[in-house]
Parts: C-alpha cells; sequence; structure tokens
RNA sequence: GACAGGGUGGCCGAGUGGUCCAAGGCACUGGUCUGCAAAACCAGUAUUCGCGGGUUCGAAUCCCGUCCCUGUCUCCA
C-alpha cells in the first residue's frame, strides 16, 4: 500500500512517487519572524511533522527543509517601530519560534535556512529568470514578467486576465500582475537592510527566497512543497512561476493545509485574533494535549477554534493517556510495536489522521477490556501497537519529550511514600467501616491534587484535577 | 466580482455512488464493578447529512439551482 496525498496543484489525491526511489524531499515554508508564533503557526508545524513522521516510517529517508524568512516588509516595519536593527527582531522571534516546536515535539527540521543567508543563490536565478527573457530590471528594481510566463496561474487556477490589479501603479512595472524579485533600496527603510546587487543596492523581494532555498538544500526538482492554504497565491503561484521559468522542475506535491480560524477568521497577527501557545498553557492545557487537538482533524479541514474544543481535546487524550500508563503499570515496559493495520490505511490515505486515530481509540477500548480480564496478552498486545500509532502521531505519552519536569523523577518516589501513608490510614478506615473517615483522606489527598482510585489491586494515585 | 475550499448528531469530527438507519471522541442516560466514588467495560442516544429540484435500481457522496461560511486576488492590511 502507498501513500496518497492531495495535491493541490492537480486538486486530486495522488499515489506518492517519490523522485528518487526511498528518498523524499520536503520544503516546507516556514514563518515570517517578523513577531511571536501563534498556535496558526503550530497547526503547521505539526501537520508536517505527522507527514514526515509518516514518511519516515514509511522507509523514506526524508530530508526536510523548513525555511525562515527573515526579512520582509512587516520585519522592517517592526525594527524601525523598535529603533532596532531588523535582525535583532528576526532572530528575537526565530528563537520564539523554536521553542514552540520544541515544547510541542516538532521534530527539527534537517536545516532551517534564512533567506537573508541566501542572497548569492537568488542573484544566480534572478539573473538566469532575465538571461531567459522572463523578468527585467526597471531602476534599480528587477521585476518577473508574467506575461511572458503562460503557465501562470497553474497552481491557484487564477487567470492574470481575471485578476483585480493592486492600486497604485509601482514604478517601472511593464504589468500590474508582475512581482519584484529585488527591490532598490529606499530612504525610509532601515539602510542596514540592504545588499549590493548587480542591480544595485537593495533587498530580495517576498518570493524568491524559497525558490532559491528549495534550489540549494533540494535541488531543480523534489518532492514535496508545504505551506499553509493562504499562501497559495501569490507567494506559491509565484514560485511556481520563478523556479520553473529559470527551467527547474520544482516542486511535485503541493500539499496546503487549512487554516486555524478564531472568531471566524483566519488566526493573524494584523487581525490581532490570536492566541499563543503560553496562553494555552495558562488555561492549564499541556502542550501534548494541544497537539492532539491540532492533529486530530484532517489537516485539510478549517479548525475553528474554540476553548471547549481544545478542552475535549485534552479529555480524549487524557483517556489515550490513561491507558497506557495504567497499562504499563501492569505490564512493564512494552515497547512500541506493530501498527495496526486501519491505521497504516488511514494514514496512507492522505494522512487521514482522524480515521487514524479512531482506530487508536478501539484499539484502547480492546486493551482497557483485556486489562480488566487480566488477559495481560492481549492487553500487551495493545500497549504496543497503540504506542506504535501514537509514536507516528508524536503523541505517545511515555516518550522523553512529554516527561514532566527533571525533579519529577526525585520526586515521585518521595511522594509515593507518603500517600502510601496517607493510603494505610484510609485502609484501616475502610476496614473497620468507617467511610467518612475513609473518604476524608481522600477528598484530601484530591485538594492536594493527588486523585486517588481504587483498582482491584489496590489503590493507584496520578497527578490531577 | 474572480479563483479555491466548506456547510454532517447536543458539541468536536471522519465519511465523496451500495457493506452508511453515517467512524471515533466529548457530553448525556441506563447497566456492570465499588462501601461510595473514580477509572474501565457493556448498552442507548442523527431513519439523517444547509435548503429545493434532478440523475440513478440505489446519493451525505454525482448534476442543477439557492442560501450561508472561510481563504486568496501580487512591491499582500
Amino acid at each position: 500500500m502507498t501513500l496518497r496525498l492531495h495535491d493541490t496543484a492537480t486538486r486530486s489525491v495522488r499515489d506518492f512517487v517519490p523522485r528518487e526511489p526511498g528518498k523524499a524531499g520536503i520544503y516546507l515554508c516556514g514563518v515570517t519572524v517578523q513577531s511571536g508564533p501563534h498556535i496558526g503557526h503550530m497547526r503547521s508545524a505539526i501537520n508536517y511533522d505527522v507527514l514526515r513522521r509518516w514518511l519516515i516510517h514509511s522507509g523514506y529517508e526524508v530530508r526536510f527543509v523548513r525555511n525562515i524568512t527573515d526579512i520582509d516588509d512587516k520585519v522592517l516595519a517592526k525594527a524601525q517601530e523598535a529603533g532596532v536593527p531588523f535582525w535583532q527582531i528576526a532572530y528575537a522571534n526565530e528563537l520564539l519560534l523554536g521553542r514552540m516546536y520544541d515544547a510541542l515535539g516538532v521534530l527539527p527540521a534537517t536545516v532551517e535556512p534564512r533567506a537573508t543567508g541566501h542572497i548569492p543563490e537568488m542573484f544566480t536565478l534572478i539573473e538566469q529568470l532575465i538571461e531567459r527573457g522572463h523578468a527585467y530590471a526597471a531602476g534599480g528594481d528587477v521585476y518577473f514578467d508574467v506575461r511572458s510566463w503562460d503557465r501562470y496561474g497553474e497552481l491557484s487556477g487564477q487567470r492574470p486576465d481575471a485578476m483585480q490589479s493592486s492600486e497604485g501603479e509601482a514604478r517601472g512595472k511593464r504589468s500590474p500582475l508582475d512581482f519584484a524579485l529585488w527591490k532598490s533600496e529606499k530612504p525610509t527603510e532601515p539602510q542596514d537592510a540592504y545588499w549590493p546587487s548587480p542591480w544595485g543596492r537593495g533587498r530580495p523581494g517576498w518570493h524568491i527566497e524559497c525558490s532559491a532555498m528549495s534550489w540549494r538544500y533540494l535541488g531543480e526538482e523534489f518532492d514535496i512543497h508545504g505551506g499553509g492554504l493562504d499562501i497559495q497565491f501569490p507567494h506559491h503561484e509565484n514560485e511556481i512561476a520563478q523556479s520553473k521559468a529559470a527551467g527547474f522542475g520544482f516542486a511535485r506535491y503541493w500539499v496546503h493545509h487549512a487554516l486555524l480560524n478564531l472568531g471566524g477568521e483566519k488566526m493573524s497577527k494584523s487581525i490581532g485574533n490570536v492566541i499563543d501557545l503560553d496562553a494555552l498553557v495558562a488555561k492549564g492545557l499541556r502542550p501534548v494535549e494541544v497537539r492532539y487537538y491540532m492533529a486530530a482533524p484532517h489537516y485539510r479541514s478549517t479548525i475553528e477554534y474554540s476553548d471547549d474544543a481544545v478542552r475535549e481535546a485534552a479529555v480524549a487524550y487524557k483517556r489515550i493517556e490513561g491507558f497506557v500508563l495504567r497499562a504499563t503499570e501492569t505490564l512493564g515496559d512494552v515497547p512500541p510495536g506493530v501498527l495496526g493495520a486501519e491505521f497504516v490505511a488511514a494514514m496512507n490515505d492522505d494522512l487521514n489522521t482522524s480515521r487514524a486515530l479512531a482506530s487508536v481509540h478501539e484499539a484502547i477500548r480492546h486493551g482497557n477490556a483485556a486489562l480488566a480480564d487480566r488477559n495481560l496478552k492481549a492487553a500487551r498486545g495493545a500497549l504496543s501497537t497503540v504506542r506504535a500509532m501514537l509514536d507516528i502521531l508524536g503523541l505517545d505519552p511515555l516518550h522523553e519529550q512529554w516527561r514532566e519536569a527533571k525533579g519529577d523523577d526525585l520526586l515521585r518516589p518521595a511522594v509515593d511514600a507518603l500517600v502510601a501513608l496517607a493510603l494505610e490510614q484510609r485502609n484501616a478506615a475502610r476496614a473497620r467501616k468507617d467511610y467518612p473517615a475513609a473518604d476524608a483522606v481522600r477528598d484530601q489527598l484530591k485538594q492536594a491534587g493527588i486523585i486517588v482510585e481504587d483498582t482491584p489491586h489496590g489503590p493507584r494515585w496520578t497527578l490531577g484535577s
């Protein structure tokens, strides 16, 4: 069975056939680091992290390139506002982004290149485009000549003739549709944001960096290009035009993920309807629960954010976690084993994580039943398959990523001994049928954040609320 | 206006021609277990898929119309 992926360019689900057997090259449009990341960015990161893990599991050697766009109009505007160099703003936000990836268990990219580190590659590309008659210099600017590329619109379905052109004619453009590859310096912009170029001092246009970096790290043609639905046009359309006009084969599959909405609109810094990971943590959610929330719906479905929905996701995840922890308590460490067939089928079906999770929950139900029946063999099987499936989604509760803070390892035996003391008293009370006293012990522990549950083999405790 | 994608139970969310009187989760109800709980398990909870037509032996799934929602429209606010 092979992976099938939705390809935006053909608007269809296609078998994934890598350019080179056993290898997969992915370019993901990362973030423009104009400000700190919000949970909309997290969705992108998590969706592609799942794709990547699935490809790795499927035996591919994955080269995963996720860029940082560290220069653009907004970064410069923020820098001017703050009175600091643009790269200071960009780098500070890049660090925040990295922290967010770590917190959510997003695997580090193979390489995370920055736009400003690839100016020479841009020059080569731009010169190639000029030579081929698809770009022209005008003053100190260089524009891509959209009319010279008749496949323009192939990705988004936009027809150049039908497009509304923007207000205000830019200087030197032959057509309002043309877009800048290189922008000449302006007196109103920070003077430390420019590079010398064959066309005079200036800085990159918005789209050229991705063409340059994908070329640098993945070659002229690569397997998958990803990004949010909102940058399909113009950004990806322009990327295709540039790269193909330069003679590259470019991306073979275009995978776009849907957005995270809040209040009926996409979460966006400019609209101001943003929530970041810290805000969710402040609501009592753990990053792993947030990851579950983002990974559970299909990647091409819009998520309308709501507090209720995240909380519901947290409850669902706790059910998963509860099984894994309880099963491990009775079975000992059972390593991840073989995936369920339904899970595999679901993942291969355009990464249908929703369906895949349904099979996880079913396995858990069977596992819980097996535990209750003391059918250890069946329980062991369920645990190993559940852990394997969760591992693909980056949600295995036993993975080091999700272990509580380090001190926890030392604290736990100590708390365990104290709780055992309290439970001895409770047991004594129960033995003499003094239930009010027994319940008082349980209630007091609960107030301290320790939940006591009775099992056929004695009480167990967990932290919780 | 153009282009793209959606509208499924109380909620979240899969399902794109028959096995769907619609997966899974949450919530709720009843049961088992328990001293009582909790957890877990079992059972129940949409004859129905925005609305109106049509195609078909058969439609949530295809077609037409209609209403509503989201994204995008280029040196992006």
